[in-house]
RNA sequence: CGGGGUGUAGCGCAGCCUGGUAGCGCGCCUGCUUUGGGAGCAGGAUGUCGGGAGUUCAAAUCUCUCCACCCCGACCA
């Protein structure tokens, strides 16, 4: 490809919408032009790495022996309104209606879809297990769009369905996609994390997530060097601490702390540690009303304190007055006649400090039993932190942020039973069909590839997602006939070689074009000029290395080679 | 959806408080010079000041209203 016939659209000066580095890039490499709130176009230059992404997908899905196909992006309410997602979704799910006001639907995913074509097709043992993928556009009318494609409202994802006719070939199909997915992020040129996940919205039983590993992500991991436990924080468990409740040491006393509304500002006046507060959080399950205890230290982790107790909403301002007769931040469960949920840790702890359920006022030196009933449930309701032991008894836990790109789940028959998806097996017999689904973000990967790879200078993209392998930057194209020629050669022997090659051949300043190789993170830089020409040489520089080296003229081709597999 | 903020040239911004000729930088166009890291000089084009309504002799500026977008909290590839 000739620079001067694509269309190189970098921009010095970014919108100042994008906030993360990966959407500045993206803006400024023009990579894609934003058209509505989460809502991109891609331009040439970003297209060129989604297919890239896309390619290596398709191929490592269909080398693991999955099938493509492409189902409709627009698709009607009925097999919604069948499996129960219709009244389910919410409205992340973008609804609207034809012009016989017929309800339709823009696919977030197509279990639905693919369900119904399962019913209609595999009738028989003897069709099982099939495997069946696409890489399509989804719709997802998401709270609040941000970070650029990173979370957009339209992606592009592949999604994959299996179905099988027992729960131990789902097994075997899901860890067949847990080397898949490993050997995709792997062949991206990410470093990434397997972490055992929540199934959430999607349902069923086991789960995987596939998280980028990169300080801005909006998930955090838990993982420990010690073994390969790994899982998405909303999930890792905080087992028992070790050590027994101490008996109490302490005669429990009511101290002023004026104004001091948080753990950490009451451990400050008390010169204690924070460890040794704890804070009460007031919820709501219907009309009754519980208060959960955290250690101060620690955070409430809503995804398990629904498992223990069930739905479940935050109190609000009245709803405390009433219940304990003290407004928030000296609320207490001592002489508190409600429901109290102790995380594991709280239940451990001896001469501890909480509110007094007094405004104003902190007690000190609490202790279970003695100074107030055993919690009425005690459960793991806290997120775990770095120092944690792992849930494995291996080592400690560390917590690391991740980008979310792909997840794997076991469904079972959570779709294949309410979308009467049955088969006969060799006995005659209808049984539900098990199915696993396996999402990727391919749109989400260019933006996650970037966040983790880049300089000061722009993207430095892994090889096989780049836009171009390689560019060739002539010195003087326009001026130099000698350069003209080696470049146009050169140029000529590179594609003959299969070799992805932008050949810079636009009429602007070397700075200029340096520039916009570098912003876009092409990988491997040949220079051609009058003064290496004069000396035999070609100039070679990787994007992510600091100087350039010579070469002997003759030998760029076998140079780039050598780059390539070292790189 | 709740809370905060911003809309002025393609992009980044100033002007608004205290109403009176719409500006700066980048980019773009023309010419000359320049040519190994986003060139210099000279000249030039570009605006329903987010939309609507109101106050006023006069509104980018004050008031109301609608819209769009961005940032912080409950979800997901």
């Amino acid at each position: 490809m000739r620079s001067s016939r694509h269309f190189i659209s970098t921009i010095k000066e970014v919108p100042a919408e994008a906030e993360l580095v990966s959407h500045k890039l993206m803006m400024r490499a023009g990579m894609v032009r934003r058209l509505a709130a989460g809502i991109y176009t891609w331009m040439p230059v970003g297209l060129r790495v989604v297919r890239k992404i896309e390619a290596i997908v398709r191929e490592e899905m269909n080398r693991a022996g999955a099938l493509e196909l492409s189902m409709p992006v627009v698709q009607p309410a009925e097999p919604w309104q069948e499996s129960g997602r219709w009244a389910a979704y919410g409205p992340e799910l973008l609804r609207f209606k034809d012009r016989h006001e017929r309800d339709f639907v823009l696919q977030p995913t197509s279990e639905e879809v693919i369900t119904e074509i399962a019913r209609a097709e595999l009738r028989s043992y003897r069709k099982l297990p099939l495997h069946l993928y696409q890489i399509q556009t989804k719709f997802r009318d998401e709270r609040r769009p941000r970070f650029g494609v990173m979370r957009g409202r339209e992606f592009v994802m592949k999604d994959g369905y299996s179905f099988h006719a027992d729960f131990a070939d789902l097994q075997r199909e899901y860890r067949n996609m847990h080397d898949t997915y490993t050997r995709i992020f792997t062949r991206l040129g990410l470093k990434f994390r397997a972490v055992a996940a929540d199934p959430g919205a999607i349902g069923g039983t086991g789960s995987h997530e596939f998280q980028v590993l990169a300080d801005s992500g909006e998930d955090a991991i838990a993982w420990t060097p010690e073994s390969d436990y790994a899982a998405n924080l909303e999930l890792a468990e905080a087992v028992f601490p070790f050590e027994k409740r101490k008996d109490p040491g302490e005669a429990m006393q009511k101290v002023a702390t004026p104004g001091k509304t948080t753990c950490e500002d009451v451990a400050a006046l008390l010169r204690l540690a924070l460890q040794r507060t704890v804070k009460a959080v007031a919820v709501m399950q219907d009309a009754e009303f519980n208060l959960l205890l955290i250690r101060g230290d620690h955070n409430l982790n809503e995804i398990k304190t629904q498992k223990a107790l069930g739905a479940f909403r935050f109190a609000s301002e009245g709803e405390i007055l009433t219940a304990l007769g003290c407004k928030p931040g000296y609320i207490g469960p001592v002489g508190a006649n409600v429901k109290v949920v102790a995380d594991r840790t709280v239940a451990c702890m001896g001469d501890f400090v909480c509110g007094a359920n007094e405004a104003g006022f902190h007690l000190v030196g609490v202790n279970w039993g003695r100074d107030l009933p055993e919690p009425a449930l005690v459960a793991d309701i806290r997120n775990v932190v770095e120092g944690d032991p792992s849930p494995d008894g291996k080592g400690t836990l560390r917590i690391q942020r991740g980008i979310e790109v792909g997840h794997i789940f076991q469904l079972r028959t959570k779709y294949s039973e309410p979308l009467k998806a049955m088969y006969l097996d060799d006995k005659g017999a209808s049984q539900p069909m098990e199915m696993g689904c396996y999402g990727i973000g391919i749109t989400r990967i260019a933006a996650a590839a970037i966040e983790q790879n880049h300089d000061e200078r722009g993207i430095v993209f892994p090889r096989p997602i780049a836009p171009f392998e390689a560019c060739l930057v002539p010195i003087g194209f326009h001026k130099s006939a000698a350069v003209r020629e080696a470049a146009e050669k050169l140029y000529g022997e590179l594609l003959a070689a299969g070799i992805d090659v932008l050949l810079e051949d636009r009429d602007e300043r070397p700075g200029v074009l340096f520039a916009d190789m570098d912003l876009l993170g092409i990988p491997h830089r040949l220079v051609i000029s009058e003064r290496g020409l004069a000396a035999g040489t070609i100039e070679y520089k990787g994007r992510s290395q600091g100087a350039a080296e010579n070469a002997p003229l003759g030998s760029a081709l076998a140079c780039l080679r050598e780059k390539f597999v070292a790189a």
